[in-house]
DNA sequence: CTAAAATAGTTGGTGTCACGAACTCAGTCA
DNA sequence: TGACTGAGTTCGTGACACCAACTATTTTAG
C-alpha cells in the first residue's frame, strides 16, 4: 500500500515535469502499442465510458491523442497516440524507469530480480482474475 | 508501475465502498496514531496546505474528523480521527489487508516474505531520501 | 423487412481533488 | 514596537470521475 503510494508520488511528479497527469499518462501508455475504441479503452483504465471521454477530449485538445473513424462502424471511434504524444509518453517512461532503477537500486541484483519475478505474478494473477488487459 | 496501479485500484474499490476516497482513507490512516496540525499533514500526504484545508473540511462534514484548537497556540489546529472516522478506517484497512493478503496468496510463503522485506527497504529508502514521515 | 433491443459514444450536472496566489492572524525577533 | 515568519484559510481554476439521460448507429427478432 505505501510503496503503491510512492510510486503514484513519483510518477504523478514525473508526468507533471511535462504537463501530464497520471491519468493522462496512462492512458498514453496504454495506447502507445493499441488502437482501441473509447469503450475498450474505459476498460482498460477501469474508469466509466464518460469519464473517458473527457480524458480524450482534453488530451486531444494538447494535440497527444487523435481520435479516428472506423471504416465500416460509423459509429465508433479509434483513439491513437499523435507523434507528440508518443513523444511525450517516451520521455516520462524513461524518466520513471530511470527513477524507479534509482529506486530499486537499494537492493542487492538477485533481490531486484526476485522482487520483479514477484510482482510480476501478481499483475498477472490479477489481470487474469479481474479479466483486464494491461 | 503496474502494481501500483492495481493496488490503487483496489484500495480506490474499498475505499469507495464504505464512501472514502483513496485520498481520504490516506489522511485517515495517517491520523490514526497521530495528532498533527495541518502543516505536517499537508508534508506527509505531499499536497499543498490548502489542499489539506479542502480536505479536512470535507471529512469534518461527514463526521469522521475533527479540528481541535491547541492550547498555548491560537494559530495552530490540530487534526483529531473521530470514533466514526476510526471505525470507518479500521474497517476498510481490514478490507484491504484481506484482499492483499489473497493476492499474495498466489506466491509462496518463502517468497512472500522477501517481497515484503524489499518493499519495506524501498519505503525506508524512500522516506529517508525525501525526509517524509509515513 | 421492420420494430425493438443492444452498443458506442457524448452531454450535462455534481462532487472531489489539487494547485497557486492572496489574505488573516498569531507568534517571533531584533 | 515594527518588520518578519509561520499556520491556516479563501478564492478561483482546472482536472478528474461518476451517474443519468441522450443521440445515433448496429444488431437482433419476429
Amino acid at each position: 500500500m505505501q510503496l503503491s503510494f510512492i510510486v503514484q508520488a513519483i510518477l504523478g511528479r514525473l508526468a507533471g515535469e511535462q504537463g501530464l497527469s497520471v491519468t493522462q499518462l496512462r492512458m498514453l501508455a496504454v495506447l502507445d502499442d493499441r488502437q482501441i475504441g473509447m469503450r475498450q479503452l474505459a476498460g482498460i483504465l477501469e474508469l466509466e465510458k464518460s469519464s473517458v471521454t473527457g480524458l480524450v477530449d482534453r488530451a486531444e485538445r494538447r494535440g497527444l491523442v487523435q481520435r479516428i473513424a472506423v471504416p465500416g462502424n460509423r459509429r465508433a471511434v479509434h483513439v491513437t497516440v499523435t507523434d507528440a504524444g508518443r513523444a511525450v509518453v517516451h520521455l516520462v517512461r524513461e524518466a520513471v524507469r530511470a527513477e524507479l532503477g534509482q529506486l530499486a537500486g537499494t537492493l542487492s541484483d538477485s533481490r531486484q530480480d526476485t522482487l520483479r519475478r514477484s510482482m510480476e505474478t501478481l499483475i498477472q494473477y490479477y489481470v487474469t482474475q479481474r479479466a483486464i488487459p494491461l
